[in-house]
DNA sequence: ACCTGAACACCGTTCAAGT
DNA sequence: ACCTGAACACCGTTCAAGT
């Protein structure tokens, strides 16, 4: 079908594909064997390239969530950057069918080394003054609430459940300014 | 097998089964054929008794809910209520394995009347002087929070990552505090 | 009224075999 | 090195048929 430069397959179009197919079919209809189609493969060619579905599923978890921070620069504090990130999350899980679905199941893929994920993923806020472990708390309780109540956005039945009782809607954002601005700084006081 | 005296299945003896099996299995373990082998019965017997694997899911959510509302009783006031509340239900979800999981995919299962819904639900937090729009809000903002969190505790994987880079779970409560101190109530401006 | 048997159209994954 | 074919042990659901 093609083969003169390069394998059929690679990680970085396994992915796209597991995203094509993620669009059309949503998260239950992500199958194997529909990514490899929508390759024009098999589905065990998939096996060669990823350990596992699992595997695959992460890595399209840490794609969405690479979004998210990217989505979020030049913050002039940890307090504007945590609604800024916030609603970039929301924006992000949004972006693709059951991304929130999607990044709750999904294994983390990460570096080994503990210290490295630590710091990586603490040094936006670290840079804005606020203490590592703050950072990653703060960050946790953040992405807890985006992605809880991403899930019920996405949830067709559960959100329209909710649409007719509450304007759930405007309601993400009651709930993120809340968390932000309950949160409190240890450095500070 | 026995018959004497009624059916083979009913509605609750079929959501305890289910309930069984997610004990053992697991949500992705939790097949129609082993909740039929578990009432030494055959699969299809159970679209009798249930439209299908949705409506079972939906109901056995509902009871996780029930759980967490029955054990936040006496609360003073309504900041108390949601702080007992948001315990409770990181309880309930911890209870059942996958408990969280379930709760995010499962469709409502709720009178067709969504005033009758909305009363039900806002009823605690009224009786505790806050208004039905602002109670219905800050229910579903806690549930978000509470239900994102717990997913990633119930995520193997996940919950150790976490575990290795913050201290996550004194982190629950760091939250829920700052959401239940950030939200305001509209009527003491 | 309530359940079984058999079937349909799927799954993820393994593994020998091809090229 | 990279992919196919065939198979294994499953799924949810339908439906005629039994009792």
């Amino acid at each position: 079908m093609r083969r003169p430069n390069g394998p059929e397959l690679d990680r970085d179009r396994l992915i796209g594909a597991a995203f094509a197919v993620l669009a059309q079919e949503g998260l239950d209809g992500l199958t194997m064997r529909k990514v490899a189609a929508h390759l024009g493969v098999q589905a065990p060619a998939i096996y060669w390239h990823v350990e596992d579905k699992a595997m695959l599923l992460g890595s399209m978890a840490r794609d969405i969530y690479a979004d998210a921070y990217a989505a979020c620069p030049g913050a002039q504090d940890w307090r504007q950057w945590l609604l800024q990130f916030g609603a970039a999350l929301r924006a992000s899980f949004a972006r693709r069918r059951d991304g929130a679905r999607l990044c709750a199941t999904a294994k983390p893929v990460a570096h080994p080394d503990p210290k490295e994920n630590a710091a990586r993923i603490a040094a936006p806020l670290v840079a804005l003054g606020l203490d590592p472990q703050a950072a990653l708390s703060f960050q946790a309780v953040v992405i807890s609430y985006v992605l809880g109540w991403s899930m019920f956005e996405a949830n067709g039945p559960m959100h329209d459940f909710l649409d007719r009782i509450m304007p759930f809607g405007e309601t993400f954002q009651t709930g993120l300014d809340a968390i932000v601005g309950g949160l409190s700084n240890p450095y500070a006081h």
